[in-house]
DNA sequence: TCCCGATGAAATGGATCCAGTATTGAAGTT
DNA sequence: AACTTCAATACTGGATCCATTTCATCGGGA
């Protein structure tokens, strides 16, 4: 693995030397993003300990960079730092997730009900596009299981696509890093486990994209709101549900 | 200046050698929560400089923790990070305080309604005290400003506690650190700012208080999340305004 | 056989060191 | 006189070093 520490910081370092224009963008941030998007897709599943060493080896930098990443995650709420113990990635409890998606919905509810009156043609026309390739992944999903894993992928971008939209639209920009703090609280792949088990509850979410975006379309914001608390209310059942469900098993392994 | 490091970690350490107790509470964590206050209290002031050496010999600790603390100001938004440059408090803009206040609002209305169903006895008695707490500073200063720092703390106090209850009682643990997050971006002494100029103001906000308590006696949801939308709607107005004014200003000196 | 204490390995947390970069001020030129 | 260039300075960012703590394994005793 890399290593590129300062001594071998010369060009020829072979395996990904890593640009090293010193302020292409913070190395620390690009770290935190790595990390961060490894645990909401479940790459590293909550309850790892994050070790300094291993993970400063692995990206090929020093324990330094890595120290003050884990210091961001901490801060957001994605890892523990227990004091002399290291860095445990959360597990969010039912209470959590029910927590999460209560307000979830009701900011969701708000950026509906504002966005009503605000949203553009062309904001339109991508909740159009994002609601069509929602419906086609759950079709596609239903029909024959050609590769989960690519459905996986085109269902929850088209999914965050359509309510990324609605949130745009609201006019408020402070609202999308509230909404994303909250997303980061439940690993992303919770929800496939949860939503891939129950193709029915697919198509009803599909059913209730369209009615959003045809109440968003005539400008009726009272109606957008209440589907889209609605949505979030029943996504928040069900993922209780599952977590209770695998709750069952005790705490994952040890990594490494 | 105190210096307290490794190698003097020997008790007789003279002026103020802190306690020293290795894992008392993580000391990155004391260190973000110390800058934090200062940054919200306004002591620090928005657009300063943070330096690290300096703050390291000031607080007494080594540069390195107060690195990390900087790495989770900045994971906050409390601070900004530049590449080579350090990191500096954040300037709120108008719009980022329209933001927070329209977030604020839609939070705040749905902890009321929330709060209706749920809240004790204890808590009502609480949020009793504090309306009544509230008024009497607001009388306070309206009769004859004895002083007006401990007036402005207790005024604050007061509302903080009132917020925090109802908060509380909207059972949502995780609504409280949303909103404690909002909080941070604006600085508290812009509040005082706002407020303290506009005595007819501080006596409206005691009047609305004195209605959302008595809409949640009633167990009242609808109203007293009305009542609280419209509460922090008009906060937002003013913030906005007075931000406006002082906005004119170039940028606060540099520190040190 | 089970429990308790000690020893050793592993990992964190803080400090120091060093390289690289941005800024400031001065000198020199057009 | 103003603008450009260059050098000195200050500060950040990454690496390494070392003390301290925690955990696990092992051995001894009840």
């Amino acid at each position: 693995m890399a290593r590129a520490t300062a001594q071998d910081a010369d060009p020829q370092t072979g395996t990904e030397p890593r640009p090293r224009g010193r302020g292409d963008r913070d190395l620390v941030d690009s770290l935190v993003e790595v990390l961060q998007e490894r645990i909401s897709t479940g790459e590293i599943p909550a309850g790892t300990w994050l070790r300094q060493e291993h993970l400063a080896t692995e990206l090929g930098v020093s324990r330094m960079p890595v120290r003050e990443a884990l210091r961001q995650l901490q801060a957001v709420g994605t890892v523990e730092m227990i004091a002399n113990r290291g860095a445990r990635v959360r597990l969010p409890s039912t209470r959590d997730i029910m927590e999460v998606y209560e307000l979830h919905g009701v900011l969701q509810a708000h950026a509906g009900t504002a966005a009503a009156e605000l949203i553009t043609s062309g904001q339109l026309d991508r909740l159009s596009r994002a609601e069509a390739m929602f419906r086609q992944a759950v079709d596609e999903l239903r029909a024959a299981d050609s590769d989960p894993a690519a459905v996986q992928r085109r269902w929850h971008e088209a999914n965050t696509e359509f309510h990324s939209v609605i949130i745009e639209a609201s006019g408020n920009k402070l609202l999308a890093d509230v909404v994303e703090s909250l997303h980061r609280k439940v690993p992303r792949n919770l929800t496939w486990i949860a939503l891939g088990s129950d193709v029915r509850r697919l198509e009803r979410d599909a059913a209730e994209h369209a009615a959003i975006l045809d109440a968003l379309t005539r400008g009726d914001g009272a109606t957008a709101g209440t589907l889209l608390r609605e949505h979030a209310k029943r996504a928040s059942e069900l993922l209780v549900r599952t977590v209770d469900e695998i709750g069952q098993e005790a705490t994952p392994a040890r990594r490494r």
